[in-house]
DNA sequence: CTGTTAGCGCATTCAT
DNA sequence: ATGAATGCGCTAACAG
């Protein structure tokens, strides 16, 4: 019957004959009430179908129990998933989560971390920010609690979720190097996104660490979407250099490759072995089927929002960090390994997980 | 400087020796302001790094600012396009959008619609809700104002955007006889989904349409993913029915029908023509790519919100449909079409414009 | 053009 | 175990 919930706490206590503070009491568990006038109350609370106004509670209590989740576009297909981990573990905290695109533009990331702050949103999660630091870190500090994924700022002015992404690239390299490849280039993405950088120094890195030279010719920068990756595989297959491996920023740059690995006539991977990272969806869809770097993002986003909520219950200001170890995922866009070079590459076989994902995040990926 | 905004309205007031009032009057641009004081209370505000807290203001406009979208799964390919033209939307009108998904799961779709509404959002888009009627329609009587995406409840409680899904099925079947195709089998998604059963409304009416049979036994339901496509299409290929073309419920579905057909050595589109429906990115990339039934899902999001928007603006009881007409996307997953039967196929060739989607004729579609 | 008085719906503090 | 008074930060009436 109820329509749109103009009752107030203080219609309940009138009709149940007590004060509002008792029915406040009821909704909260808070204080001792006798069973009886909780029983009362609740009645007519249920039969006046009345909601506690969460607006009204928030002003005295100051705090909203809602959450800013600002991602670049939720339609890149790196984000949903972390938008789905973050959305799962606010819920389930009580929390609810306000989503915001910043469509990669510096403006609009000024505009959304304006806007949650304005909504007092009890904290922040911030994905991938663009803005140079000199004017992100004003406007975090701005906000009550923040926590930073892939992307580090000088103070510890936020909690950091971030992927080792160095260590992704690295695991590439190592394992087109054990397919007997010699001549990788890399389709290294945006310069300015963090994490393309650390992505660019795990290659170098392990190029040197295999004693191959680094040809700055080979590495070309390029916007991290499916023409990117088509447009700078071309160039560098034009560029008469002879390449036997691209490692790629993104899932979205390799298939971009792919792609123009068919328009030319080069067979992946025969002639060149291409290596995604990530491991969105389309990466296991595509023909052939993608080697890529795989990150549980849905893990990303739960772990954020676990570490936000953590500085929420209690405030500190040191820097806390969740690094999120990448493994490799060995699909028919790369050679298969000598079995000598590749026994040798997991140092480490406990840390990231085997390539088989662990299972309590995919949990949460399962559909239906 | 100024940290966490404790600044409020009372301080700018005393530093700027004017009252509160005043200060609220510049902040809303409401009422005459000499240009003097308005400068004055500008500079305070600044200086202090005052922000208005929305909270406080919700509180006595009853006006939040803020909406809710609820889906089933940001994580489902379809929706994240959704959620960027409703974001974009609601942010333009200066609105912020709590996302909320449902898993699927009915009592989560409850919790959040209860969420929202303590939360006192100012309207709600919910798409694809899989809650029935008797228990939708008294949750979104509560909510302040509601528009739904492809769901149809008795009364106008709502407004509605909708997909003309039955036109889709009816295109893609046209498509499919027009490239001599006379078997046709229908991957039919979950029984439960409207959408599902407009689709299946539409497969039957062009069956019959073309004086073709409708065999029970080639509409089979499934899941609405991967390997519910591809579980579904190893039936009916295991039936020992001579199948010649299959319309599937989403893309997904008949992307999972694509890898049954490579398992089993069926050729695409020489023995089985395949059609899709939404062309999320994935259609385009697949081997061989699908043919599908595109609908601009931004469109949908966008459209929502506009529709909600006018709504909170003007409310009225009456209800207000807006409809999303799909156009057929050829690729090579089908036949080309034998252009006698083709040419004949178009009877309104201006309604649904042309594959390559028109970017203002979407705006045509509606119906405010 | 500006200040004063109220009160939004609730939780908190102190009484009883 | 319950009630009364107070105020969260802001805007909406009315003054002046």
């Amino acid at each position: 019957m109820a329509a749109r919930s103009n009752v107030t706490i203080a219609d309940v206590a009138r009709e149940a004959g007590v004060s509002t503070q008792t029915v406040s009491r009821v909704l909260n568990n808070k204080g001792e009430i006798s069973p009886e006038t909780r029983r009362l109350v609740s009645e007519v609370i249920q039969r006046l179908g009345y909601r506690p106004n969460s607006v009204a509670r928030s002003l005295v209590t100051r705090r909203t129990l809602s959450l800013g989740l600002v991602v670049p576009d939720i339609t890149n297909p790196f984000f949903p998933e972390i938008a789905r981990g973050a959305e799962d573990t606010a819920l389930a905290a009580g929390y609810s989560v306000f989503l915001c695109n910043t469509t990669e533009q510096a403006e609009r990331e000024v505009a959304v971390l304006r806007l949650l702050e304005e909504k007092r949103v009890d904290g922040v999660v911030v994905c991938s920010a663009r803005l140079p630091d000199d004017q992100l870190v004003p406007l975090l500090r701005r906000q009550r609690t923040v926590v930073l994924v892939n992307r580090i700022v000088p103070e510890g002015a936020a909690g950091v979720v971030r992927v080792d992404d160095a260590d992704g690239t690295r695991q590439a390299v190592r394992h087109l190097i054990g397919g007997g490849r010699q001549r990788l280039a890399m389709l290294a993405g945006p310069p300015s996104s963090w994490g393309g950088r650390e992505r660019l120094r795990g290659f170098r890195e392990a190029l040197r660490a295999a004693d191959l030279a680094v040809d700055p010719e080979l590495i070309v920068a390029c916007p991290p979407y499916l023409e990117g990756g088509a447009h700078a595989a071309r160039r560098v297959f034009l560029s008469g250099q002879a390449v036997d491996g691209l490692v790629c920023y993104n899932d979205l740059v390799a298939i971009g490759a792919l792609q123009a690995c068919r328009d030319l006539g080069v067979r992946v991977p025969e002639d060149v072995a291409v290596v995604g990272c990530d491991d969105i969806l389309l990466a296991s869809l595509v023909t052939p089927p993608l080697t890529t770097i795989r990150v549980s993002k849905y893990d990303i986003g739960a772990s954020a929002v676990r570490l936000l909520l953590d500085r929420i219950a209690t405030p500190r200001r040191e820097a806390a960090e969740i690094v999120i170890r990448p493994a490799l995922v060995a699909r028919a866009s790369t050679p298969e390994p000598d079995s000598a070079a590749e026994t040798a590459a997991p140092t480490r076989p406990a840390a990231g997980g085997a390539a088989a994902g662990p299972p309590a995040a995919q949990a949460g990926n399962e559909r239906g």
